[in-house]
DNA sequence: ATAGCGTGATACCTTACAGGTATTAATAGG
DNA sequence: CCTATTAATACCTGTAAGGTATCACGCTAT
């Protein structure tokens, strides 16, 4: 076989058409060039340069070997940097997880500054539920996810994105829906509740449980989706508790009101990556995902 | 830079995973691939593979490296072939030469034999006048033509094609349309005559004028192309002289009949080329250029 | 714990071959 | 016929390839 220093020094007498020339090209003297060009020769069986008095022509082989070497040696230019970029993790896909409920809030503007600062990252989007996101980072099928607690921190690592309220949502047509002030949880006892799926939704469920008495014989629904839920309330079938992101539905004949006894803080949505990840995508990402939860804290 | 063979063995360990089963598949021992793969990553300032007590594994940027390193491989696999078809004259691109005059000859039968023997080899047509040809012979820009002598035995070689009579283009309205026997020069005398052109069509001109008398104010046209004048007879505007072959054309309202005085092989056409051509695919077309001569010669 | 095995890295040697200098061979032009 | 041009050959030297022997590390199993 030959080798891309043959091939390169054939390039170069082919389109000088002098061995001398090509050697100074080169940056080396005539008579290893001369060898170097015989030995492509042998190791081809094809003759590619007639030799002449005042020079050297390009036989029909020749000619065709002259495009593949070119080729061949943009070719191999090309591959390291692409290498580079990669490792760089400027060019780069990332796998990313996301719960219905982030798609609200943090998503949108997350993919919108990866496109714009690393553009060279193509980002795939996946919805699941928490627990998929998980066994699925674990598999290395996603780098990234956009979850909801707890995590094992032996797995994974996370970083704390937004935190919001829980809030009401309350049918138009409720007595409750003209109230000014923060509902209270004792108002609420009796209310039809539709309420989370205590699989696909269990931080939900508990954070909800955790806040106030809810009776089985309330609660008229379950779902794991913010969106079913709210569209649930619109249909008038109850209330429902939910994020503050959920406003941005802007689902009509829904008011979502304030809940005295939620702090501010109370619904936590974080990025989740495996600490241990080799895409070099996710450690350029990574910053910009921990400034976006900077901005959102002081925000 | 790299070389193909870090390449090559940058395939086998990130397709073993395993650099002692990759030496071997190399044919080589383990350390030497070692110190290649650790050459390759300095010369990429790039890591492209995770060494891990059980094996190997890839990083983002060795999975990327490693397609564009199959790619280089095959290609570089793939370069020599082509090269040796081509030299070997099976593959590549004869540029054809070739007078209207031939076009309803044996252009047909030469362009279908190439394709059925030698499918590698395309052919590129150019019609043009005998004169051209050997212009363009002289400088490359076609390898072969099918032309009308005289030629120039020091510049080109040639070899007898084909040989036919000359004939006579009469009007079917015409009082000759209906003869049977062949039709003597002397009673042409005196008919409308259409000529052929002095400069584009030479060689025919002085076949006609050494064969009969021809005078000025008997000449109505004058013309390059045997089409053309068959057209001009079928218009009424006189007799004219063609080669045989012109029966082909299928004018309607033309008889194309003997010509007494005309021997049956006055008429020749030769392929024409460089003794000197460096064109392989010539060299492998020749014989059957040859053998078609000498098949017309005896059908 | 620790002995043993599997795996990649290192140390050191030998040799092949790349590239260098000096020279020759071939050809065309004056 | 001599000279200038250009590619090929002869010969030398140093780099780096591949080989053998060995080490270092991390699981696994007893």
């Amino acid at each position: 076989m030959f080798t891309l220093d043959q091939a390169r020094a054939f390039v170069a007498v082919a389109e000088e058409l002098h061995f001398g020339r090509a050697a100074d090209r080169l940056h080396m003297t005539q008579p290893p060039l001369s060898r170097q060009i015989q030995k492509l020769e042998r190791a081809l069986g094809v003759v590619l340069l007639l030799r002449e008095s005042r020079g050297v022509r390009l036989t029909e082989a020749g000619r065709a070997f002259l495009d593949e070497c070119r080729h061949l040696v943009t070719k191999a230019e090309q591959a390291p940097r692409q290498a580079r970029l990669i490792a760089a993790g400027e060019v780069g896909l990332l796998r990313l997880g996301y719960t219905a409920g982030s798609a609200f809030s943090i998503l949108g503007p997350l993919v919108a500054s990866i496109r714009e600062e690393l553009p060279g990252v193509a980002v795939e989007l996946d919805e699941m539920v928490t627990a998929r996101q998980l066994g699925d980072l674990r598999s290395g099928r996603i780098d990234i996810g956009l979850a909801r607690p707890p995590f094992d921190a032996d797995e994974v690592e996370s970083t704390l994105l937004l935190t919001e309220a829980l809030m009401v949502a309350v049918p138009g047509d409720h007595p409750l829906a003209l109230r000014d002030a923060p509902i209270s949880s004792s108002e609420l006892r009796g209310e039809p509740l539709i309420m989370h799926s205590p699989e696909q939704a269990r931080y939900f469920r508990d954070l909800v449980t955790g806040l106030m008495d809810v009776r089985d014989d309330q609660i008229s629904h379950t779902s794991s989706q913010v969106l079913t839920m709210v569209a649930l309330v619109a249909a008038g079938q109850g209330l429902a508790l939910v994020p503050e992101s959920a406003r941005r539905l802007g689902m009509a004949g829904v008011n979502i009101l304030p809940l005295r006894e939620s702090p501010v803080d109370l619904v936590q949505l974080h990025a989740v990556w495996r600490g241990d990840s080799t895409n070099p995508a996710l450690s350029t990402v990574l910053p910009l995902v921990r400034r976006l939860g900077e901005q959102a804290a002081k925000g």
